[in-house]
RNA sequence: GCCGAUGUAGCUCAGCUGGCCAGAGCAGCUGAUUUGUAAUCAGCGGGUCGGGGGUUCGAAUCCCUCCAUCGGCUCCA
């Protein structure tokens, strides 16, 4: 091993305090005593063999280290394996370095930017100069680090002084390693050193890259250095590593898992969405089974929210500018969006209502209210236009044209954290509904270092805040709390779910609004006969209509519960010779609300069979001869097969019985 | 908007470094078949090779430009 600096800088280890013992104490409470310049691995190696294999990283005193830092005195310790989101995070930003060490011996002269561990993996941005990456160049780049990995090659941990550690980049020409170390203080700077790859890190790391068995780059892209449009556009390698090639392979079949649940695919082959390059990029049109499915969803919200006191409105899809001056949106977003319509009159201009909320706000206003009138809860399936920049528009997730199934709440400040608790409830039922069983929620409150950039006095920020924190817990939310991601204008709580194969997704909101009440100068009449502002909650438990039918689609892989499904069942005749009775039989079905079709081509039942299984149709009633003889139905089960002869009723009712504890 | 990749029939794709009238499967149409739990057989029709411009004797193939899609970045009221 060749040391770069001069030896005073090199090492850190701290001499060996002889013969000082000192107490770790672990996470299961205990309590073990080791002697000063323990290592947390000779730790690990104490407690099991097992243990010590497995280790990645460790945590002393809440600060994560690599496993042979010494230990010199008393500390609270935690040891990390691969399973520890720690340890994934420890061996993977070791799997950066490991990436880029091998990428300067393929590109000598390439440049380094950032190389962070990410949820899945990690990547690192690098300063190729004129040579454009391809996905072709992949598999050069994983050999040479399967090469580096296996040679047991080191991650060694050096503290350097500021101006070293600047000259020591600037030598090499690395402007972005300069340019972030003029931003750390002296003292506080580490090198990381493998071989002849060195990177500045703050670390920890693996001890050295041959538990790195298993190499995949996954992807490349554009990134902009430090995340600044206006800066220079680095390659972005994505990458992830595992210790055992099982591991890859199993991370690789997820992603073929959940490119076939891919919703822009799987929309197009249930045919329930599409887009037109001649209607316009980013502007869904919903087909017959996507309505049908959509209007569903729809309904089912509506009723929920009849009996929670909500009342459906409708409002225009163009609003007059002024409106959108006053709330404030044309001058925030005016420029970046749809620009304005005009009319034959001059001076005469509207806007695509980019939110519903201005809409509503009049509708408040159209009258003076009481106290006792409040809380006024106006719902309406909205559909607004954003001009979101093209290269964002991906699928139903993000579009320019979407519906959301808005609602706002005008209450007192007493009443918010009630109304909050309530709208949780229909979020919370929604999703019990739609088996989302894993979720979260976003708590997004003010930075209270930074409180003018917000809208509203400390008073009601505080009460706001308190309310959505104390309704949270009181429907025992899993929640994490972010300050300084509130909107400018209110705290929110968002609610993120987990899909069937673990990818979150961000769904319903609720918001606090001061903003517009303001603005709006929104009044009521309090019981003590002054004026007072109302507080509004903007709402959408879905999000958006689109965006909801997209999550939807990619956690069921478009196997949709039955109470949803555009079709229920499809009966197939297996000749001409049955379709009246089939026909007899769709139309006694739709009398027990069922809805289905009929497969009349000319085609043999296994054709059709296998039509309606790929189709993803729940049931498939097979007719012939002897069904027709006694008035019964052969039910086939989607993905399940024959489930045998039954009659007619007996399936209507087994399928309502179905749809009934799907509503439960 | 930015970087990179892609764009061939309704769908999925083949057409290497420019040279027989651009192909296949599925879907569609026509006919035969009257069919029992994941693909019946035969015939037929269908493409401005994303649009436009250029290089060339000759372009789906090379170059430019625009559009769209995909992977990211930035953004997301």
């Amino acid at each position: 091993m060749f040391y770069l600096f001069s030896e005073k800088v090199v090492s850190l280890q701290i001499e060996k305090m002889e013969n000082t013992m000192i107490n770790i104490s672990l996470p299961d409470g205990s309590v073990k005593q080791f002697e000063a310049g323990v290592t947390p691995f000779d730790v690990a190696k104490n407690i099991s063999d097992g243990l010590a294999r497995a280790v990645v990283s460790a945590s002393v005193n809440g600060q994560t280290v690599e496993l042979n830092r010494t230990i010199n005195e008393d500390c609270s310790l935690r040891l990390f394996t691969w399973n520890d989101l720690e340890g994934k995070q420890t061996f993977w930003h070791s799997s950066a370095h490991l990436m880029a060490a091998a990428i300067l011996e393929l590109y000598p002269n390439a440049k380094f930017g950032i190389g962070p561990a990410i949820e899945n993996g990690f990547y690192y941005d690098i300063d190729f100069g004129d040579k454009v990456l391809s996905s072709e160049d992949f598999p050069k780049i994983e050999a040479k680090m399967q090469e580096i990995a296996k040679a047991g090659v080191g991650l060694v941990r050096k503290e350097v002084s500021k101006a070293e550690a600047l000259k020591f980049f600037a030598d090499k020409g690395e402007v972005y390693k300069t340019e972030l170390i003029e931003e750390l203080e002296d003292g506080t700077i580490t090198f990381y050193e493998s071989g002849k790859f060195i990177d500045l890190c703050k670390g920890p790391h693996l001890v050295d890259f041959s538990s790195i068995k298993a190499i995949k780059i996954l992807s490349l892209a554009g990134a902009y250095w430090r995340g600044d449009e206006k800066r220079k556009q680095l390659t972005r390698l994505y990458a992830i590593t595992f210790p055992k090639k099982k591991e890859l392979d199993e991370y690789l079949a997820l992603l073929e898992e959940a490119k076939k649940r891919d919703h822009r695919k799987l929309g197009k082959e249930l045919e329930l969405f599409a887009f037109s390059q001649s209607v316009g990029q980013g502007l869904p049109l919903w087909l017959p089974k996507g309505t049908e499915l959509r209007q569903r969803l729809e309904n089912f919200l509506k009723k929920v929210q009849k009996d929670y006191g909500y009342q459906q409105v409708m409002t225009p899809h163009i609003g007059d500018v002024h409106l959108y001056k006053t709330s404030g949106h044309y001058q925030k977003y005016g420029q970046d969006s749809f620009r304005t319509i005009t009319t034959p009159f001059e001076g005469e201009e509207y806007l695509l209502k980019p939110m519903n909320c201005p809409h509503h706000v009049e509708i408040y206003k159209l009258k003076p209210h009481s106290y006792k009138d409040l809380p006024l809860r106006l719902a309406e399936f909205g559909t607004v236009y954003r001009y979101e920049q093209s290269g964002e528009l991906h699928g139903l997730t993000r579009v320019r044209s979407f519906t959301q199934d808005d609602a706002h709440i005008f209450c007192t400040p007493e009443q918010l954290k009630d109304e909050f608790c309530k709208v949780i409830d229909i979020v919370l039922y929604i999703f019990k509904t739609l088996k989302f069983e894993n979720f979260t929620a976003q708590i997004s409150l003010r930075d209270p270092n930074n409180t003018e950039k917000y809208i509203g006095s400390d008073e009601v920020w505080e009460k706001a805040e308190r309310a959505i924190i104390e309704a949270s817990a009181e429907r025992g939310l899993k929640t994490v709390t972010e300050v300084g991601e509130a909107a400018f204008y209110g705290p929110k709580l968002d609610f993120m779910v987990k899909d069937a194969i673990g990818r979150k997704w961000q769904l319903g909101t609720i918001q606090v609004d001061y903003n517009l009440p303001e603005r709006f100068e929104l009044e009521y009449t309090g019981a003590d006969n002054q004026k007072h502002r109302p507080i509004m909650i903007h709402r959408a438990p879905f999000g958006s209509m689109e965006r909801f039918v997209a999550v939807l689609i990619e956690h069921t892989a478009g196997i949709f519960p039955l109470w949803l499904t555009p079709e229920q069942f499809i009966i197939l005749p297996i000749s001409e010779k049955y379709e009246e009775y089939a026909k007899k039989v769709l139309s006694l079905l739709a009398r027990f609300d069922l809805r289905g079709s009929i497969d009349e081509r000319n085609e043999k039942t296994g054709k059709k069979i296998r039509d309606a299984e790929m189709a993803k149709i729940p049931f498939m009633l097979i007719v012939g001869e002897k069904e027709e003889a006694e008035g019964t139905v052969s039910v086939r089960r989607h993905k399940e097969g024959d489930l045998g002869t039954m009659s007619i009723e007996e399936f209507a009712q087994r399928v309502n019985a179905l749809v009934e504890e799907e509503l439960k």
